[in-house]
DNA sequence: CTGAAAGCGCTAACAA
DNA sequence: TTGTTAGCGCTTTCAG
């Protein structure tokens, strides 16, 4: 791969040059501007991005990290975010943690070592102490998930748990009372989020909390089969569940249709996340809603105004917040009975 | 952010030193070798990846161009590549060309200004021409999507063709005869071939090919619900339906459902992919499975196999044909008379 | 408008 | 086992 040199020995005129009609080329002379352009695509020549970033200290890269590519969530944000990246002429390093806090740090230390120019850290685990720490060694990032109160940071998030509680509060107000949870990991802090607006809602109903009615998943289709299967079988009455994501609830719904119940009619349903398909499973799933496409194009935004007006470590950290709006389709039941209270 | 120089000076040692316990330390004395490791970390050392590019001629990363983040399948292949080069230390960057093969030039372009180890080109609209090009460029790259049989290239692929006359000529023995066909948009690669395969099967069985029955879609589950729409108002009789892909399938499904008409009772459905969702919409979708992250997994080996045994430019250029095969479901009516074909 | 040369941070060959 | 040093390819000051 012929280099700087080359073409310019090539093109009879100093690397200073080339490298001109590469990044000033109004300061170069209309005719040896041609002429090195000519040669450099006679040459095939690329620049290398390598001994520019070493000079520059930018990498024109930035890193997204995601718990999950298998929930379309997270498809859905790497969209928003690519999308941005590319107009602003810069790639993305796709960083898959799986939900695992090591992979999460063994990726981070990976994109400070290619001086990223950016981060996203999407529902990160990491811990409040190290999100600092990435700050004050002037890294530019940017929080997409659940908000952290004590922290100066720019944040694209939506409050989980209103939304949680939106959800269980609507299944009350249609009169469901023995109301289900399938909620994320306990070491999931979005999904604790959820879990406390399940409770906030059932408390201000007045409902008694049944410990029997919580059951853990795996944020996957699977996990939310399996507890349901296991709260079905506890012979405890259960006559709705919300899921604390869309993923679960239909592994829920298909758990309740093969133990020869229906949705709604025999149990209602609630998700949380409104991804795409949510739309498309019978019953249509009522649920949650994110802007998850938007959140991502903010969140790269965000990065690229802090990298434009960088002011050094101080810049401003502003906080996007979006809310949260119930989806109210079929899944939930009693429809009838139901005013649409949200558009 | 330290740099070899100061860590060197203040470790007391040469910078060679430094560089040598980071990759090769078995070849520094015990103690010497602990003493440098702590004063890295307490000065937060990290390499910087430029430099050692640079030096080294590598960058870690690979590249991986999908057309699309919205369908399913790109995802899942992401997952399978992140995960193979995650466990050999490479990084991946995410192109999403949208289909448009002027974004997919642009994102090779800023791929081979960065020095990507190597190129993961799934479902690439680029010429033979231009492939081959980056190939004597010395690019490492493996297609991944339909098989370009006059190019000596590293490819994983399925066979569309067989895949599509399989799907059609299952609707044909079940008895359907009026078959329509949602296709790609004409620019499609791919899409031709599934609509040859269509095609085959008909004539296979003397049904006469009318024009009528064919209808592009955008990809999208949108795509395929207008196709339908559009099918549906001709006022031809149509007994089934194949779609050349998940998304345009739900679509047709969805149109049909708002039609007042039963899938598969009015109609039968067949799809292309096997996405997750395939099986949870109502009623399950039958379709044609490609093992989609067990092609990104491969994908991603091959890569590395190239770049480990990288006898110069001329390695092996295996080709890994994985067989396409139908999942019959209930979307496509009529089990009854449906002895089970395929596993 | 153009060229010479310093320097970005690292690795590896060579010498000791 | 360790240190010295020559690049790797580019950008940018500084001179002209």
């Amino acid at each position: 791969m012929a280099n700087i040199k080359e073409v310019a020995k090539k093109a009879g005129v100093s690397v200073a040059t080339i490298s001109r009609v590469l990044n000033h080329p109004e300061s170069v002379s209309e005719e040896k501007r041609a002429h090195v352009e000519k040669i450099m695509k006679e040459m095939n020549y690329t620049p290398n991005a390598f001994a520019r970033g070493l000079t520059l200290n930018r990498s024109k890269t930035i890193g997204l990290l995601v718990p999950s590519l298998t929930n379309p969530l997270y498809p859905e944000i790497a969209r928003g975010v690519e999308k941005v990246a590319h107009e602003k002429g810069y790639s993305v390093v796709l960083c898959n943690t799986e939900g695992v806090v090591d992979k999460e740090r063994s990726y981070i230390h990976m994109l400070l070592e290619k001086r990223m120019d950016g981060l996203i850290l999407v529902s990160s685990e990491l811990t409040n102490q190290e999100i600092k720490k990435l700050k004050e060694n002037n890294i530019h990032c940017v929080l997409l998930g659940r908000d952290r109160k004590d922290l100066d940071q720019s944040t694209v998030f939506t409050d989980y748990q209103l939304g949680a509680y939106l959800a269980t509060k609507h299944l009350l107000e249609i009169g469901y009372r023995s109301i289900a949870h399938i909620r994320s990991f306990e070491a999931n802090e979005v999904g604790k989020e959820k879990t406390k607006g399940y409770l906030d809602a059932l408390k201000e109903y007045g409902v008694i909390v049944n410990p029997d009615l919580m059951m853990e998943g795996d944020d996957e289709v699977e996990g939310g089969y399996i507890a349901t299967k296991k709260l079905l079988s506890k012979g405890i009455p259960i006559e709705a569940i919300f899921a604390s994501n869309d993923l679960m609830a239909i592994g829920a719904m298909d758990a309740i249709k093969r133990n020869h119940m229906s949705v709604p009619d025999d149990i209602g349903l609630v998700g949380f996340d409104d991804i795409g398909v949510a739309s498309y499973v019978d019953p249509k799933l009522t649920t949650v809603s994110q802007p998850v496409h938007k959140m991502g194009l903010m969140a790269a935004r965000l990065i690229f105004e802090n990298l434009r007006d960088d002011h050094g470590v101080e810049a401003d950290q502003p906080k996007i917040y979006l809310q949260p709006k119930l989806k109210v389709r079929k899944s939930c039941g009693q429809e009838d009975r139901l005013k649409e209270i949200f558009n």
